[in-house]
DNA sequence: CGGCATCCCGTGAACGTTCACGGGAACGCT
DNA sequence: AGCGTTCCCGTGAACGTTCACGGGATGCCG
């Protein structure tokens, strides 16, 4: 109703051709000054907004990918997410962001309207490769944090064991043995950064034997904290699964009135804040958004894509104040 | 070169028509298996990739808007931003998102390139107004945090004045008569939070004479207020300009020894995770990200727009644990 | 007054896709 | 054999814009 009017209905009520309204519009010059403003009045007037499509059609200079991202609240994914901005804008990209609340459902009905509206896709899927591969027919797609089988994807991976067998060899250097760990809590078991601590405790012949699970919060932290402190109160120092999970650790610590050297992981900007300040096993998130969207450049372009071990960003530990 | 190809190249690629492409990729129906399979065969051989423009020329329905932020890694704005973009999904509407870095020069960029590809642009925009018209040529525009003049715009508006009131209102109940403020600090002056606060005051009696500016940050805030308790030892609390200032003031206040009464201004979940909790005039980002789309919305259809009265964020006083 | 440049403006074509329609082939029924 | 269905498939048209081109006024100069 009011989106029907087109540039012809505009050059009729100013008494001229599609081409001078085109004209007026795009200061294109070749247009009388007189003219040119009863056509800017006259499209004022009726609400003139051109189709973007039309236009698009006719000058295809514009590409744009479609963000995924599970939720823009969690600091990790935000800082993510600026990166890849950053390195689209260096591009002239545009970047539709999607956010899938981390669920598949939601996931599957952005993909499904995401098509028609983007060139590329970049981020966090969770669906199965077949499914992802219906909805996004021919276009690229760049996966995070997953592995991906067929050819038609490509992923960036992240590599934590060096990282984690830092931070433990940072622990033992400073003269911590008994070390636990606050994993996620989840009923698909443990994660692979429960791995990588397993093999960095084993590299030192000690043993992981104080886990917990830890809901994926502040909150999470403080409480599974106390309750590892309470199983295996002879513990001076935790890893925990991510670095909220060790803001929550550490504020318990404090006020059980104990000293504990924690260790998060994920390396965000939040640690800075708290006192003290939180050392971490950090993740380059600039890197990671960057190189997912300099692959998906190449892919779009029809380059040689970056192969799978240049696709890797590994974790590092960032000595900070909280061990 | 790489998307040069049509559903022409495709069709005769496949010895079909276009029609019978059309049919394949969309899963139609009226076609024969074995044909669908050998266009589908054919498409993907090609790479092809349909042009979201021609097809979005013939069905119209999809709308998208541009969500301008300037800094992602501003909790604030991510807040906001995360608002916008769940009003947003619950239209069936996509969001591009576009980061200025707070600089007129980006911001000008953006809008340039913006026009193209969204049907209504949301956010914070410093430009004026005029230069603003110029590069959104009849889109809606909505604007956060700032006024408007021209009938062509429309805004949401922050009262913050009953937030910061209440603030000084509890400051001064729990016994506090010496408070003194860290402001932004900006050539441009002092900002609407500054008088929001010296009216409060003058509410009490009280005489807003322990001002110092402080540079948005964490660290900031801390040197910030470090220097003004070296000039007024005997203020026993502080306003700050946002939730980031106010961290750095906890922070630095704990480390010199000082107990302090620190309330911020924002209302961020970061203020949880720090210990003692802040106390802060918060702001409703959800609601706003909600009044900036739906406003967006009404103006975009047609119907009667929301009126300015209906478009104000009220601040509260959100009482943690820093005062 | 003729010629030419300059300034405006309009007309056909094209971009790539989907919709509406038409039509041929194969099949079943009377 | 004739006729109606069903199943596939193709052809024109349309979406709204910009580009390339052409052409009518107007002014200037010789």
């Amino acid at each position: 109703m009011s989106q029907k009017i087109t540039i012809n209905d505009v050059a009729s009520a100013a008494g001229v051709s599609r081409q001078t309204v085109s004209r007026a519009l795009n200061d294109k010059g070749e247009i009388d000054g007189e003219t040119k403003q009863r056509v800017l009045d006259a499209a004022r007037e009726l609400g003139y907004r051109p189709s973007r499509f039309a236009r698009g059609l006719v000058r295809p200079d514009t590409t744009s990918i479609g963000l995924v991202i599970p939720d823009l609240l969690n600091p990790f994914f935000t800082e993510v997410a600026a990166a890849a901005l950053e390195a689209a804008r260096a591009r002239g990209w545009h970047v539709v962001v999607y956010e899938t609340a981390a669920s598949l459902a939601e996931e599957r009905g952005t993909l499904e309207v995401i098509g028609s509206q983007v060139d590329a896709v970049v981020g966090y899927l969770g669906l199965p490769e077949t499914e992802l591969d219906r909805h996004t027919r021919g276009m690229p797609v760049v996966l995070i944090g997953r592995e991906h089988h067929s050819p038609r994807f490509s992923s960036i991976r992240i590599e934590g064991a060096g990282g984690v067998r830092a931070a433990v060899d940072h622990l033992v250097a400073t003269g911590h043995r008994r070390i636990g760990m606050l994993d996620q809590s989840l009923p698909t078991g443990r994660s692979d950064r429960y791995r990588w601590f397993r093999d960095a405790m084993a590299a030192h012949g000690l043993a992981p034997d104080a886990i917990t699970g830890a809901a994926q919060s502040v909150n999470g932290g403080a409480e599974a904290l106390a309750e590892l402190l309470d199983q295996r109160p002879d513990l001076t120092a935790v890893f925990t699964f991510n670095d909220a999970i060790a803001i929550g650790a550490l504020r318990a610590a404090r006020r059980l009135g104990r000293e504990l050297a924690v260790i998060g992981f994920d390396g965000l900007q939040l640690g800075t804040v708290v006192d003290p300040e939180l050392t971490t096993v950090a993740l380059d998130t600039r890197r990671i958004g960057a190189l997912a969207v300099e692959q998906a450049a190449r892919l779009l372009a029809g380059d040689e894509p970056l192969a799978g071990d240049e696709l890797v960003v590994q974790a590092a530990l960032l000595l900070r104040e909280s061990a």
